[in-house]
DNA sequence: GATTCAGTCAAACGATTGTTTGAAACATAC
DNA sequence: GTATGTTTCAAACAATCGTTTGACTGAATC
């Protein structure tokens, strides 16, 4: 194998996750076919069948691969934060930026994703695919438990149902504004903004989902006092 | 045929465009299949075609139908509170309710789209199609721009850049928060959240994209001190 | 050397895709 | 009535889809 010349820089099942990995993302799970993967991959069209079993085995195993170092790494992130404020509730600056650092950590890691990590963050948002649909539940039930409940100590004049709006929101806000600047080019023709750099991205991304969670209820109790400026 | 034996409700190009609505939401543009189609709107399948064209320009014109009564109500719903303002820079709350109004006033009206009309909002960010793609901006463009430079007035100690990305983290939040219940689901298993109405989610999203839009600017802007990234 | 077995390959499978065709049905005008 | 133009329909089109097949390769085991 190793040795004089290289003949294969990874194995066929790596290439095939890689290949599917960029498409998927790219064009979605419909618009991309075996063809495409197996051709970008430079292997033959049988070998995705042979070492995933379907398609369907390939596009929950794509996901898979990079959800699984992520939700730990976040959950991981999460615990330092707990154990060093010994039992006091949290802040929610400090919840957002536990979250955030664990996904940097991969957006620049190019073996575990990278640039295209946060891409098929997004992606776990828009692909209806009842494969994805099945599995995502499973791992992002930790993940968001966790973190909701710390939200939810961090924020305990927020009625729970407010509180998972609000997550709801910014989690929205968050997977969204790493999926690339195809967004921002779908609103503004000449966008001033680069949306290259997840790092910068974040800078600006916390404050804004922070501000947001942190914001006065809506719901007091009683009377929701609808009144427009 | 149906019920009471009216001969046709509604044209055939008009119940294309209502089934490829909903199936298009449901399924994005690439899952749904001419048959799926034609066979919801119990139209041949050759009418598609036929009224239509091809598939590609169905797709356009199922999100043009649903997009142009929006740009107009909402670009409409800014003008009134402009000439009310007398030249006076807008509240960035008002600016939002305005957005959200002429959302809200369509997502009721069930000529308009009713519930669906929402859903296909977060459709055109998730849609990777060309035809989609390249007629999103003509649509947005406009709206945006109001939008954006009213914001811009509203909040003249945020710099240009960190604005623009503000906006697009609120729009992400939300265009995202009216795709159904799906998202809640993807995240808590059991939500005690019911997405289903759409002026019960404006309830608590218009407060948390004002908080996140007019929080403390992390980059510090107006001032003639020019610092670079 | 014979056997075994995971892996690769070209070729073909039936099914489904979007689209086209030409005849039939329809409405309206002369 | 005939003529004209529009719309509908069943059938077929070539192309592509995901998957399967059976022969073939190369290295390890006996």
């Amino acid at each position: 194998m190793n040795g004089t010349g290289e003949i294969r820089q990874t194995d066929t099942a790596t290439r095939i996750l890689d290949a599917a990995e960029v498409l998927f993302v790219e064009h979605g799970f419909e618009a991309t076919s075996m063809r495409m993967i197996t051709q970008r991959a430079e292997v033959n069209l049988a070998a995705v069948n042979y070492h995933f079993g379907s398609k369907d085995a390939l596009f929950q195993g794509v996901f898979t691969r990079r959800l699984t170092p992520l939700t730990q790494l976040a959950v991981q992130s999460l615990d330092k934060l707990e154990q060093a404020a010994k039992g006091a509730p949290l802040l929610v600056d400090a919840i957002m930026h536990a979250f955030m650092d664990a996904a940097l950590d991969i957006a620049y890691d190019p073996k575990r994703g990278g640039v295209i990590f946060v891409r098929l963050l997004s992606r776990t948002f828009v692909e209806t695919h009842p494969v994805l649909r099945e599995s995502l539940p499973r791992h992002y039930e930790e993940l968001v438990g966790r973190y909701a409940s710390a939200t939810a100590r961090a924020l305990p004049h927020i009625d729970q149902i407010e509180l998972q709006w609000r997550l709801n929101f910014a989690f929205s806000a968050i997977f969204n504004a790493f999926a690339g600047n195809n967004i921002l080019r779908l609103f503004v023709s000449d966008p001033v903004v680069n949306a290259r750099d997840p790092r910068l991205i974040a800078t600006y991304l916390v404050p804004f989902v922070v501000a947001g969670l942190t914001a006065p209820a809506v719901k007091m109790g009683a009377s929701p006092d609808v009144n427009r400026a």
